[in-house]
This record gives C-alpha cells, structure tokens and sequence, in this order.
DNA sequence: TAAAAATATTAGTCATAACTAAAAATCAGG
DNA sequence: CCTGATTTTTAGTTATGACTAATATTTTTA
C-alpha cells in the first residue's frame, strides 16, 4: 500500500468541492447574526440585518431567500424574519463557535483585532477543530498554573522569535 | 468616552475591506505553492502549478499574470516562474504559518482531515494569530507534560460534551 | 527539420455576494 | 383614509476565480 501523494487545493478549490449544500461563509454569518437578533424578539428583519451586518438591503433580500430556499428560515416578502428548528440549530452552533473561538484567542493572549480576528477564522473552523479547541479552552481554564506558565513562556518566545515590532 | 458598539462584518465584508493591495486566500494558496515548488529548481511552471493545484493551466496563467502585476514573480509567456524577493518572504511565510498550524492541529490531537482543515484555515490566521499559536506549539513541545495532562482532560471532555459521535 | 506532442494563452462562461438606482409595498400621522 | 416616510424588493452591475473550447507557442522525436 503505497501513501497517496498529499493533496493541495485552492481555497476556492475547496468551497467548490464542498459542494451546493454547504453554507458559505457569508450564509454563517446571516445565520449566526439572526439568531443573535432573533434572541430579542423571536424574529428579526432586512433592515435590521442589513444594520447589523453592515450590507445593504438589497443583499439582505437576496441572501434571505436563499436561505429560505434551504428551509433555514421562514419568511414572507415584506414581512419578519423566523429561524426554523433547522436554522435555529445552526445559527445556535455558529454563535458558540464564535464564542469559543473568541474565548481561545483571548486566553492566548489575543487582544487587538479580535473581533475581527474571531469573524475572519470562524466560518473556516471544522467541527473536529470546534470540538478540540473547546476542550483545550475548558482545560485552561481549568488549569490556570497552564495558563501562567503559558503566558510567561509567550513573553520571552515573542520576544526572541519576534522581536518587539 | 462611550465604548462604541462592536461591529460586525460578513466574510465578504472583511474582504472587500481588505481592499485591493490585501492577497485573496487564493493568491496566498498560489504563492505557496510556488515557494514549495521552487525549492527544487529555482523555479516552477504553469502545468506544475495546475497539477499541484488541483486546477486548471488557464486558471494559472490568470492568476500569474496577477501576482506578477504586483511584482511578486518573474514570467515571461510560456516561460518560467520564479518569485521576486517580495514573493519569497511572503511564500515562506504562508508555508511556515500552514506548517505552525499543521504542527498545532496535530499536536490538540487532530488527525481526520488534517490536510484540508489546515488548508481552510491557514488563509485566514492574521500575523498576530500566528505569533500566539507558534508560541503556544512551542510551549507545548518544551512541557510534554501538560500536553499529556491535557490528552487525558480531553479525552473526557470530548466524551462528556459531545458524546461518542 | 518537419510533424506530432506537450504546454500555455486567449476568449468567453458561471456562481457568489456585494453594490446602486428605481419601484413597490407597508406603516404612521394628521 | 390618504399622504408621506420608511422598509423592502427588483433589476442590473461589479470583481473574483474557477471552468471549457479553441488557438498559439514551444519542445520533442522520428
């Protein structure tokens, strides 16, 4: 048995390989970003998202009724915006991986940038990565000599790997 | 002084955001192959490229033409690629950050996937992500010991939170 | 060195997800 | 209840990076 030769794709090499069934990046983070509003009334609308997320309206329509063609949410034309038990699952898991993410990083001693840094990585993280960096964050936090150790390791580390920049 | 209220942005966002001088994850994936590649003659060439790429040579010669509009290789039609300085600092750099993660994955215990998780993610890692997640891999090749600790914390906490799956 | 094979380019297409401008529907106030 | 303001939709445009088909160039080989 001989090992196969690693294989290299592009990134669009792999969003096409992934297949019509895969959300997109951009379809996470409506999702993530309605069940965010939706936790306030039940529903949200295209303005707010369109607020919210920082796009136009007219983007909102249109990425609203692909997810509506995908039976994430339910809608109708002028009217409010309802996650269904599907969606509602989704756009729950999107939000703890954003949170678990922010969590990791911050530990890590991440501070600039991080939202940013936290929406940029998100959408690219498997569920086999969510689940070990969910646990690497559960046993830092439940080791905080770890933690100390980890943070005065990274001082000197950055320092000579780095320099100061 | 209020603290303003935090944004978000879709993928797609941070990328137009981006603006033009900011490589696309596929000019990244290109650079880093070419570096690969080059490592063995100096140089590599469109049908290399394509093959190793898993795409096709007209989508090369485009995204040649690109990379070398910003002076980051040398070509000349149907001739030889060879990386500028400029394209050398950034290859290596693309092919250090894809091994840092690679090693980091590795080391939390990932192993289905690994190559392609690897490939997903590596685009969107910033320098400041790097810098952090380089010195957690080194800190935890200097203390095998918390890596041990931590194998066994989440061996249980994967069973715990998500069950056999 | 001429023909065949391999390599690379050009030209034109597609989907995604943004945008703007203009039209349509809904809602609120008088 | 009708008019104006707000919200939403439709229609059409853009850039990215894939693709295929056809053409052009270079290299190999007989």
């Amino acid at each position: 048995m001989t090992k196969r030769k690693e294989q290299f794709y592009t990134a669009r090499g792999y969003e096409i390989a992934a297949g019509e069934n895969a959300l997109t990046p951009s379809m996470e983070d409506y999702l993530e970003m309605i069940y965010r509003l939706s936790r306030v009334n039940g529903y949200t609308r295209v303005n707010d998202l369109a607020e919210n997320l920082n796009v136009q309206p007219p983007s909102v329509t249109r990425m609203i009724q692909k997810l509506y063609d995908r039976s994430l949410l339910d809608y109708e034309k002028y009217g409010m915006i309802h996650l269904t038990d599907k969606g509602t699952k989704l756009g729950e898991y999107f939000l703890d991986r954003h949170n678990i993410l922010r969590e990791f990083l911050s530990l890590l001693g991440v501070t600039d940038d991080l939202q940013r840094d936290v929406e940029t990585l998100e959408h690219y993280v498997s569920y086999n990565n969510f689940k070990v960096i969910s646990a690497l964050v559960a046993f830092m936090k439940d080791n905080p000599h770890f933690l100390q150790e980890f943070k005065k390791y990274r001082k000197d580390f950055l320092q000579m790997e780095f320099g100061k920049e």
